[in-house]
DNA sequence: TTGAAAGCGCTAACAG
DNA sequence: CTGTTAGCGCTTTCAA
């Protein structure tokens, strides 16, 4: 195994040079340097990371904590942070929960994360005070995707502006009875989206003038097969809704499966509209409120980078833009004047 | 930072006789031992993997080499070999290639992966000779997922026998026009499944009389996209096939797609089968030859710790089993006996 | 612009 | 069962 020695001893210099030389610091002459490059390559030196994160406390890695990969939304954030993570030379380590508890706590408590990563990124998680403090007490930039934190860096979308947009968009079309299937606004992983996605359909609701019955509001689980049973009971009713807003794409395609297999037709019956625009939802022709699913995982990273390598950073609260995107799972209730 | 000395010191003891009590090696009272785990933990301890990897050349750390993490199979793949890395106390690196050639070269080439774990998970791709035998240098427990990779350790299924199972079932519902959507059998990434579900096509057809017409084998790219694109030439042509065998799911659904928007009527006018069982797969409807996704990630990271923790290791080649998954995108072709 | 030297925090012989 | 002693391969002052 070659080292930093041996790459020294070739063109007889110190190993302090070599290393300056070979990191691109200053104070190293151009000779010098392209002498350095030239023999490391010809040498076949490798780095040990090992022992440039002991002496210089900087590891270049960053943790990404997923409560699902398996997800596409989760795994679409990751692929964007690890775009820009490799780009600028750091690696990127996984912890996925797999929506395990008890997963989560390890993950927090033993700080597994202390002397190992430079930064981290939480995707979606809402982390407790209590894993908050943890995290403060790492000393390192990090970055919450997807959930609203007050006070701590952030990357996500408006989730109650686009539940509102979702609905604004129902109740123009002429819809009067419209249910929601969410998810649970505390639980198991904790996540901001579904109460604050709740929140916007309410006040979309109000806003449009639309009684608030309770009855209307299912919990899909943020999964297809919960969309779909959550559906089976919206339209299994005598006075079914005539449009289901899902506030994931995932729950959308479980209620659209329900309606299919139900006879009940969509849009003719039934209008059905989803947040995420995730890549299965052109397939199933599926309105949605889209969402830059990919780019929240490259601001993310890029937000930490910036922290790492700048002096001071202030925790910033990005917010993406969501966008309207019409297909044909919507459309007037029927009996409306049509238009 | 409270570092084993501080224990060392708190504990009266050496560095030594704590470095081997917390990681339970043999060799430690009883008694010493518990008061080394009481005190670390009362002093809040966590160990330095910097200085750990640099002393004893181990990272416990696993590359996961992944062509696209956004492709669920890929995802689901990775999640099996995260439960068990982290079980063990591996942590998981994700390279994610994103499809893209350039980046695959950055990985294998400059020996990214030298120093920095103790082992790699090479997901689908089957590397060049080149690439193979900067792999073997490495001189580290290399697994090989999915891909039919001769000498090496590898862990996926028959793909030629997926394949087959897959066009024999359409082949004794009575169809006799079955076409194929695949994938490129060369090309970018390199795998290998594309070729042997081709083959495994062919030679089904060949086992049930069936004539081999070249014009039926369309590609598809392996996407939804690119097999509901593949669809549209086999189902605007005259003479129209029965049946397609999607090498893929995703594939599969994208055929659907397209039978849907032509108004050909599936499984009335049309049988479409796929490979895998992906999680839309039950939506769909989805006849399919199901594969074990999350076990080969399990099965392949237990792999490389067995290699890693026990002396010499034989690359062994593990073939998971497939199953058939009646669905209702299947049966028998108009116009037949019917049963 | 370069070098000498002192670690970073742990592990691994080897002794005892 | 425990301690002593060298490092592991870099980075980083501080001097020159």
């Amino acid at each position: 195994m070659t080292g930093i020695k041996d790459v020294a001893r070739e063109v007889e210099m110190s190993t302090a040079t070599v290393s300056r030389a070979l990191r691109g610091l200053p104070g190293v002459s151009d000779e010098t340097r392209s002498r350095v490059m030239e023999t490391a390559r010809r040498l076949g030196y490798v780095p040990s990371p090992s022992a440039a994160g002991l002496a210089s406390g900087q590891t270049r890695t960053v943790a990404v904590i997923v409560p699902w990969v398996t997800r596409w939304f989760f795994a679409a954030v990751v692929q964007g942070a690890e775009e820009v993570l490799r780009e600028r030379g750091y690696d990127l380590l996984l912890y996925n929960l797999a929506g395990d508890e008890s997963a989560r706590h390890r993950v927090f408590e033993t700080s597994l994360l202390t002397k190992r990563v430079d930064a981290v990124l939480v995707l979606s998680l809402k982390p407790s005070l209590d894993e908050l403090a943890r995290l403060q007490k790492l000393g390192r930039p990090v970055t919450i995707v997807g959930a609203d934190v007050p006070g701590w860096a952030t990357v996500r979308i408006d989730d109650e502006q686009a539940a509102r947009c979702a609905v604004r968009h129902l109740a123009g079309l002429g819809h009067r009875r419209i249910a929601y299937v969410g998810g649970a606004t505390e639980g198991v992983l904790d996540f901001t989206a579904p109460a604050a996605r709740l929140a916007g359909f309410r006040s979309a609701l109000a806003e449009a003038g639309l009684p608030h019955d309770p009855t209307l509001e299912a919990d899909g689980e943020f999964s297809v097969a919960g969309g779909s049973r959550a559906a089976q009971a919206l339209l299994d009713r005598e006075d079914r809704p005539t449009a289901i807003f899902a506030a994931s794409d995932e729950m959308a395609i479980g209620v659209l499966r329900t309606a299919r297999e139900l006879g009940v037709g969509v849009p003719e019956d039934l209008s059905v509209i989803g947040i995420d625009d995730h890549e299965m939802a052109e397939i199933f022709d599926l309105t949605t409120v889209a969402q830059p699913v990919h780019e929240q995982g490259r601001v993310a990273a890029q937000q930490v980078l910036t922290a790492l390598e700048g002096e001071h950073w202030v925790p910033e609260q990005v917010v993406l833009p969501t966008r309207l995107v019409v297909r044909r799972t919507t459309a007037p209730p029927a009996g409306s004047a049509g238009r």
